[in-house]
DNA sequence: AATTATTTTTAGGTTTGCCTAACATTATTC
DNA sequence: GAATAATGTTAGGCAAACCTAAAAATAATT
C-alpha cells in the first residue's frame, strides 16, 4: 500500500507517541506535527478506511497491527538515514533529526535495504534510539562498547561483538560475562587500552578487546 | 526561495529540454512530465509570478537568468544521488534515474555540500551527463557520437544520449558502460549501422543505437 | 448534579496541482 | 487564402491537506 508523505508523517508520529507516553491523543497528535486538532480528526478519518488506526469519534486511538508494521518501517528509514549522515557526512546528531525527516519518505524499498548493508546494518541510530531491522525487530537496549563507555559508569555486560573462541576465552579467564557488572575506571589515549573494574578487582584490557565488549546504556 | 516539489520538477523539466532539444513548447514539456498541457500552462503562469521562466500565452517560453540558476541546482542534487546510488550502493546505472527523482527534492543545502564532498566532488554521473559544482558551474566534455566516431580509434565511453530503460537495458547487455573501452571497426553505409569491439568480442550496433553512445574525445 | 473548562468533531472555506471539455491561436495543406 | 490540423489556453471541477469558527462530547470543579 502506498501512502502520501502526510500520510507517513501522522503513521510515524503516532507510533512514537503510543511508544513515549502509552497514549495518543487528538491535541497531543495536532502539537507534536504542528498542525490543528481539526486536522487530526480528517486524517484520522482518512487513516480507519485504510485500516491503519482503531478509531471512532471521542475515543481514544491507535494503530492496527497493519499500521504499526508500516509506522516501523518508517522509523526504520528515518534512523538508518540519520545514522547515514551522521557516520558518512559527518552532521552533529543534533542536525541529523531535520534532514531525515524529508529522506524517510523516498519510496524505494531497495534503496533502504541497500542503505542498510553500505551502512554495516546498524542497530540504534545517532541518538542511541534502536533502529528497526528489515522484518522490523527492534533491538531495544542500546549497546554502547567498553571502547567508548563513559569513565565510572558501572554497567552490566550485555554482549559481545566478536564472538570467536579466542576472545571468549579471554573473557572466560577474566570473569567477564552476560550480565557481569563491570566499570571502566581509566582510560589510556596513546592504545586506547583501559582498565576494567570487576567486582574487586582490576584488570587491563587492549583496545581490540575492549571495542568487543558491550553494555547496556540505561536510557 | 522555496520551490515545491512541482515547480522544481518543471524547472528542472525546462532546463533539460531546452538542452536538448534547444526549445520547449507545452506539449513537450507535458509529455516529458506526463501531465496534461493545460496543467503546464498553470505552471508557467505560476513560474513567470516567480520570474523563473518568460511567458506569453501562445509564444514559446524559457526560462529567467533566475530559473536557469535553479535548474542548475536542482540538476546537480539530482547527479549526485544518482552517483551516489550507483556508486556506493551498487545500483545499477539504469535503476538510479527514479529513486534519484525522489531524492533531488530533499532540500538543505548543506547535505548537498557534504554529499558532493563524500563522493569526491565527482564531474560526471553514471549516465555519462556533468554535474554542475556548487556553483553552478558544469564542465562539459567533447563527446562524440559512435555514428561519427572514427574507424579503429579505441575510446572510453562517457555518456549516452537517450536515457529510457530500453536502451540502457540494451546497453547493459552488451556490457556496454561509462569508462569501457571501445572501436568501431566497420560502419555499413547503407543503414548506418556498425561494428563495435569491446575487448575480445565484436557486435552489431544499429545507427539508432551508435548515435546515442558517446565517447570522450581526449581530455 | 450543575456549571465550567477542555477536548474533539463538524461544517464550510482555502490553496495547490491536477483534470476534462470547450475555445482560441498558430501552423499546415490543398 | 481558405480549410483543416495541431497546439495552446481558459473555464470550471476535483481531491488532498490544511485552516477557522461553531457545535458537541467529555472531563473537571464547585
Amino acid at each position: 500500500m502506498k501512502f502520501s508523505i502526510s500520510e507517513e508523517n501522522y503513521l510515524k508520529q503516532i507510533y512514537l507517541l503510543q511508544q513515549d507516553t502509552g497514549t495518543v491523543s487528538t491535541n497531543n497528535l495536532a502539537k507534536e506535527l504542528q498542525a490543528k486538532p481539526a486536522s487530526v480528526t480528517d486524517m484520522l478519518k482518512k487513516l480507519r478506511e485504510k485500516k491503519m488506526v482503531h478509531y471512532e469519534p471521542y475515543k481514544a486511538f491507535n494503530l492496527t497491527e497493519k499500521g504499526n508494521r508500516t509506522a516501523v518501517h518508517i522509523v526504520r528509514r528515518h534512523r538508518l538515514w540519520e545514522f547515514f549522515l551522521s557516520e558518512k557526512l559527518g552532521f552533529e546528531w543534533e542536525q541529523v533529526h531535520d534532514i531525515a525527516e524529508e529522506l524517510e519518505h523516498v519510496s524505494s524499498d531497495t534503496l533502504i535495504t541497500r542503505l542498510d548493508d553500505f551502512l554495516g546494518n546498524p542497530r540504534f541510530d545517532p541518538h542511541g534510539d534502536p533502529i528497526p531491522d528489515s522484518s522490523g525487530k527492534i533491538y531495544r537496549q542500546r549497546q554502547v562498547s567498553l571502547s567508548t563507555l563513559a569513565l565510572n559508569s558501572p554497567q552490566s555486560v550485555s554482549g559481545v561483538g566478536d564472538q570467536s573462541t579466542a576472545i571468549l576465552e579471554l573473557l572466560n579467564h577474566y570473569g567477564i560475562a552476560i550480565g557481569v557488572k563491570v566499570e571502566v575506571t581509566r582510560r589510556f589515549d596513546f592504545d586506547g587500552s583501559l582498565e576494567l573494574q570487576i567486582g574487586k578487582k582490576r584488570h587491563l584490557l587492549s583496545h581490540a578487546v575492549a571495542k568487543n565488549i558491550f553494555v547496556q546504556y540505561a536510557q
